[in-house]
DNA sequence: ATCAATATCGATAACTGTTACTATTATTAT
DNA sequence: ATAATAATAGTAACAGTTATCGATATTGAT
């Protein structure tokens, strides 16, 4: 894997926020400093930064977005403006344990997001 | 809203079938019984079914699955075969008291899903 | 420093999953 | 039966994303 200011901006952009922007609002904000940066880089960064483990995927329907953090941690989708925000609270493993017996499969990992209405959108 | 047999025809496939087809999953299934029904019928029923609280719509990147079990439960998204599986384990509903607790968000909802190898793939 | 090898780039075409459009058909209330 | 209209099949269009390609940038060896 070979350096890249594309990919250390993208990274950089990302990290930066604590919102989680899809690769389009990414893309829309590096424009601004790097006015050539195209579509295509940004997506194949995007999944490059997630494969290696360095940044993590949000799929929800419609759009991915995409976390700075790449720790497993929980999200609340807000229903009124589409966006995700953290939610900081210890993470519940043991969820992991109990399903595991609850069925025969291998697990994990698991993923929590809580569905409602940001700070935000309700003023 | 005015009765349709390919509706029917879409809700009694989906409800009979214990894993948790995708719109084109759930197409070719159907054309075997209902030989022209088309894509357009198939997408635009599980979209008004998901919308009128009758079936679930699962999105977790790539094609979304649908559920015939509206209720809210668990989830298992088998990495290997990309199929998705009923958990049956208790709901944890204490968990949006916490989050809730933890963010100034109104949570009305969670979606838990358990990644990890199903039963079939570990063999 | 130069060079060869090759990862990455920007631009754009292609692809996948889904929704929108349209003329026709089926359902329903009168 | 008839009129009103929701739903259909077929197809075009769309959004989000990935693949292709010739040019460019990075890297390690000389």
């Amino acid at each position: 894997m070979k350096h890249s200011a594309q990919r250390d901006a993208i990274l950089e952009e990302l990290c930066s926020r604590k919102d989680h922007p899809t690769a389009d609002e990414l893309y829309w904000s590096l424009r601004q400093i790097m006015p050539n940066i195209s579509m295509g880089t940004v997506y194949r960064n995007l999944s490059l930064l997630t494969e290696t483990g360095q940044i993590m995927r949000l799929s929800y329907g419609g759009a991915d977005h995409f976390d700075g953090n790449p720790q497993n941690h929980y999200h609340l989708h807000c229903t009124s403006c589409n966006r995700v925000y953290d939610i900081e609270m210890p993470m519940c493993s043991k969820m992991e344990e109990d399903a595991e017996k609850h069925s025969k499969a291998k697990i994990t990992n698991h993923i929590l997001t809580f569905i409602g209405i940001c700070e935000n959108c309700q003023n």
